[in-house]
DNA sequence: CTGTTAGCGCTTTCAT
DNA sequence: ATGAAAGCGCTAACAG
C-alpha cells in the first residue's frame, strides 16, 4: 500500500503539498495538483484513517452497543442509524452484548481503545454494574430508551406509557373488557411504561386490574407463545391481548392459532413496534408504531452535535407512537 | 485521557516499560510492575487502539458488507459473525450498502483508508461494477454466496440448489402435483439455484414445468404477498408454493388468508432461511433451514487465518441446508 | 505557492 | 532489568 510519502517522492513535491491536494486545504498551483492526483490514481494511494485519526483526534467511528440484533426492531433502528451516521461521514462498530454484562464491559473497553468518538446505548438487562462502568467514559453518549443515573448522556427515548395507554384504548373501543397484557421483562422501564400504560387506560375505564390477567415475559416469540397458551387456559380467558411487543404478538397469535382460538374473531391482539413483518402476520398485526426512522436520525443527529460542540446542556427528546390498525383486533 | 508518556513519567520509568507491563512482553520487576499497574487504575489509561495500529498495522476490526439487514436472515447470519469475531479479538464495522452501488463504493473506500484487516462480503444486487472495485483491493476477504468473477477471495456458499430440490422434494412427497415457485431476483446466484433445485424436484417426478408457476419476485414480505396473489388467481391455481424465502412464504401467507386459501388445508407453503420467526408464523413454517450460525462461525474463521497466516491457496466451502417440516404444509 | 519540521501515542531494536 | 530513540503515516504551524 502506497504511503504518502511515496506518493509526493514520486511527484516531486513535500509531503504537506500533496496533504493539501488531498484535503482541499489550501491552495495549490493546477500543474502541480493534476501531477500529484495521477500519481495517487497510479499508484492507488488511499490515505490512511488511522494515521489521521492519530494526528486529529477524531476516528469518525460511533459504537453502537445493542442488547442484541435477533429483535427485528434492533435491527431496524440500526438501519436508521447507520444511514444518519454514513450521511456525516461516521461509521458504526456493532457490539452485541447479548444482556452479558462481561460482554458489555469486555466491548465498552474495546470500543474506548479504539477512541470512538461516540457512544450509542440501547437499553439492555443488567444496570446497575453497567452505570458504573460508564460513569467514568468521557465520551459523548446517547442513551436510547433506558435512563442510567448518574451517568452524563443525552437520552432519547419513546413514549411508551402512552404508547401503551393507546393499545388498550383500542381494544376497549372496540368494546372489550377482558383484556389481558403480556409484558417483556419488568426490569425494563420501556417495558415497564407500556404496563403502566395498559393499566391507566384499565383504570380510566372503570375495569378492575385482574392480576391473571398480567403476564409476565420475555420480549422474544417463545415467550409470547407460553404467555399466551397461559392465558388462554385461563378458567375465564380474555377477549384480548395487548402482548408488549411484536415478536411475542406473532407468538402469541400462533399459540392462539393452535389452541383453537381464531384472531380476531375471538381474540383481539395488539402488538407493539411495527416491525416490518407486523404488516404481514396472519392476520396483520394492529400494532403501536415506534417511528424507529426518525429516531435514529435523531439519535445520530443529537450524538453528531455532541461531538462536534461538545460542551451542550443534556439534551432529552421523548418520541411518540401511533396505532396502527390492522387485522389482529375486531369489535367484541 | 491519559497517556503512556505520563503514566511512564508518573511512574518514574520510560515508555518503553509501561509499554512492556501492559503487553506482558518482556521480564519486568515485580515492583515495577506494580507501581505501575497502580499508576494506569489511577489515571485510568487506556491505551490507544489507534497509535498501536499506526505501528502494528493491524486494526482488528473486520468490515462486513451486506445488501441491507432487514431481511431477519442477515441480522442473524450477522450476529453469528460478530459472536465469532469478538471472541477471537475483532469488531465489526457494519456497511447496509442498500443494493446501492455508489453506497457500496462509497463504503468500501471508507473501509479501506480505515485500514480494516479483512472484509466480508455478503451477496448483494449489483454485480459487475462491485467486482471491478474488488479487484484491486488488496485485503484478505472473503465473499458469501455469490462469486465474483475475477475478485480474489475465499468463497462460502450454502448449497441452495439442494435446498430448492429439497423443498419441492417434500411438497411432492406430500402429493402435491400443482406445485408453483416463487423466486428472489434472478440475478443473484443463491436465488437462482434454488430455482434450480426446484426445476430439478419436478423433473425428476416427471412434472412438466408451467411458466406461470414460476413467479420472480424480491425476497420481500410485499413480494411475496404480491406473487402469492397472482398465483392464486390463476385459472389453476397452485395447490402447493415453494417461497424462496421466509419473508415472502410469509408475506404469501398473509395474501392467501386475504383470498380465503387456508394454509395448509387449501394450500401448501414452504419457505426457506428459517429465520427466527418462522417457527411462529400461523401456521408455524415448514422451510429449508440453512446453517446460519455454523456459517457465521466458518466465514469469521477463514477469514481469520487468511489474516493470520496470509498466503493460503483459496478456499471454497459449501455448506448443507435441512429440511424442517412444521405445519405450512400437508399432504394433498 | 511550497517546504521543513515537530509531533500524535505507541512498539521495538539496540544498547547498557 | 531497563531505557533511548527511531519510526508507523499523517497534519499543520511556521517559514520562506
Amino acid at each position: 500500500m502506497a504511503t504518502m510519502k511515496q506518493v509526493a517522492e514520486r511527484a516531486g513535491v513535500s509531503t504537506t503539498t500533496v496533504s493539501h491536494v488531498i484535503n482541499n486545504t489550501r491552495v495549490v498551483s493546477e500543474d502541480v495538483r493534476k501531477r500529484v492526483l495521477a500519481i495517487i490514481a497510479e499508484t492507488r494511494y488511499i490515505p490512511s484513517a488511522v494515521a489521521r485519526s492519530l494526528k486529529n483526534d477524531r476516528t469518525h467511528t460511533i459504537g453502537m452497543m445493542v442488547p442484541n440484533n435477533s429483535n427485528p426492531y434492533f435491527a431496524e433502528l440500526i438501519q436508521g442509524i447507520e444511514d444518519a451516521a454514513f450521511k456525516v461521514g461516521y461509521n458504526i462498530i456493532l457490539c452485541n452484548a447479548y444482556d452479558d454484562p462481561k460482554k458489555q464491559a469486555a466491548y465498552l473497553r474495546v470500543l474506548m481503545e479504539k477512541r470512538i468518538d461516540g457512544l450509542i446505548l440501547v437499553a439492555s438487562g443488567s444496570d446497575d454494574e453497567l452505570a458504573s462502568l460508564l460513569g467514568d467514559l468521557h465520551v459523548p453518549m446517547v442513551v436510547v430508551d433506558r435512563e442510567l443515573p448518574g451517568v452524563e448522556a443525552d437520552f432519547i427515548e419513546a413514549d411508551h406509557e402512552t404508547g401503551g395507554y393507546l393499545a388498550t384504548r383500542h381494544l376497549l373501543d372496540m368494546g372489550h373488557r377482558d383484556i389481558a397484557c403480556v409484558s417483556g421483562p419488568i426490569n425494563l422501564p420501556p417495558s415497564r411504561d407500556r404496563v403502566v400504560g395498559y393499566l391507566r387506560a384499565l383504570k380510566e375505564a372503570g375495569l378492575k386490574f385482574r392480576l391473571d390477567y398480567l403476564v409476565r415475559s420475555d420480549f422474544t416469540s417463545a415467550g409470547g407463545f407460553a404467555a399466551f397458551s397461559q392465558l388462554l387456559a385461563l378458567k375465564k380467558p380474555p377477549t384480548a391481548i395487548f402482548a408488549s411487543n411484536d415478536l411475542m404478538a406473532i407468538g402469541g397469535i400462533c399459540a392462539a392459532s393452535q389452541a383453537g382460538v381464531a384472531v380476531p374473531r375471538q381474540l383481539s391482539v395488539v402488538g407493539y413496534d411495527d416491525i416490518a413483518l407486523a404488516s404481514y402476520s396472519t392476520p396483520p398485526l394492529t400494532t403501536v408504531a415506534q417511528p424507529k426512522y426518525r429516531m435514529g436520525q435523531l439519535i445520530t443527529q443529537v450524538l453528531i452535535d455532541r461531538i462536534m460542540v461538545g460542551d451542550v446542556p443534556l439534551r432529552r427528546e421523548m418520541l411518540q407512537s401511533e396505532l396502527k390498525q390492522r387485522q389482529s383486533t375486531a369489535p367484541l
